[in-house]
DNA sequence: TAGTTATTGCGAAATAATCGCATTTATATG
DNA sequence: CATATAAATGCGATTATTTCGCAATAACTA
């Protein structure tokens, strides 16, 4: 199944570019100007997860933020890094704090989901 | 509001130390003999939160899960801890291994929520 | 231009967690 | 032991998030 350019991608795409940080389905669904399906904004996201193209981040609310993957060249984003949430503006941003740990024997790390949460330094001031 | 001892209260706490992995509310309602609500097994699980007793941990999947707070003597597991969930046997327990970071100036982080997903020792086989 | 099929929209469905409120029950007090 | 107070519970409804099935649409290929 190869993939195909519509609109929706790329208002999704470009949107998560632009901003920079880690947005909700909901709050997607309202920054984009034109109307996409609730169910259409989730596929297009998936799909740019098994593309690599963003990353998923389920914060400690248990709902799923999306980011674009390396959006800067920093090399610590490239890999595991740190995310930190915003208790006061919600907004969630991957940390340029990459993620080091060593498992016990025997247990194969898959992925890693990692969320600093707290105020940001827009709002601790 | 000072708490007060029941049986629901026990039965949790109980099978919490026992079983000494972390629980989900479905997890918990199913291992314990006796019916107990299920809002009144999140009110339970939340005031031993409160109470330090627990604490929470929210997988990958989006769900809440609960573990006994140091239920070893081991150190690390007082302070932040990763986490580990088995995506063959869905268990989900306490690694013994701390977080480290250190966030960019002006962050302030409140609380941590980092988990590894994978295959446990068991499963690895 | 026409055909294939990836993508979308829509509604329903599945799942998790919380809430309001009446009822029960643990605990303190006389 | 009897009684009062309010913490804890049960129940149903409710909110919220995410996914699914299926028909309709639209992107790409030839
Ligand atoms: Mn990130
Ligand atoms: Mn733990
Ligand atoms: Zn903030
Ligand atoms: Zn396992």
């Amino acid at each position: 199944m190869e993939r195909r350019n519509t609109p929706t991608k790329e208002a999704v795409l470009e949107l998560l570019v632009k901003s920079g940080e880690a947005m909700s389905r909901d709050t997607i669904e309202q920054k984009i100007t034109q109307n996409i399906n609730r169910a259409t904004i989730y596929r297009v996201l998936n799909r740019f997860c098994e593309d690599g193209v963003v990353h998923k981040i389920v914060a400690e609310d248990g709902k799923q933020y999306f980011a674009v993957c390396a959006n800067c060249d920093d090399k610590v984003l490239s890999g595991h890094h740190f995310h930190f949430r915003c208790i006061e503006c919600e907004t969630i941003e991957c940390l340029p704090v990459s993620v080091n740990f060593s498992v016990p024997n025997g247990y194969q790390v898959a992925s890693v989901n990692c969320v600093l949460s707290g105020t940001c330094k827009d709002c601790s001031r």
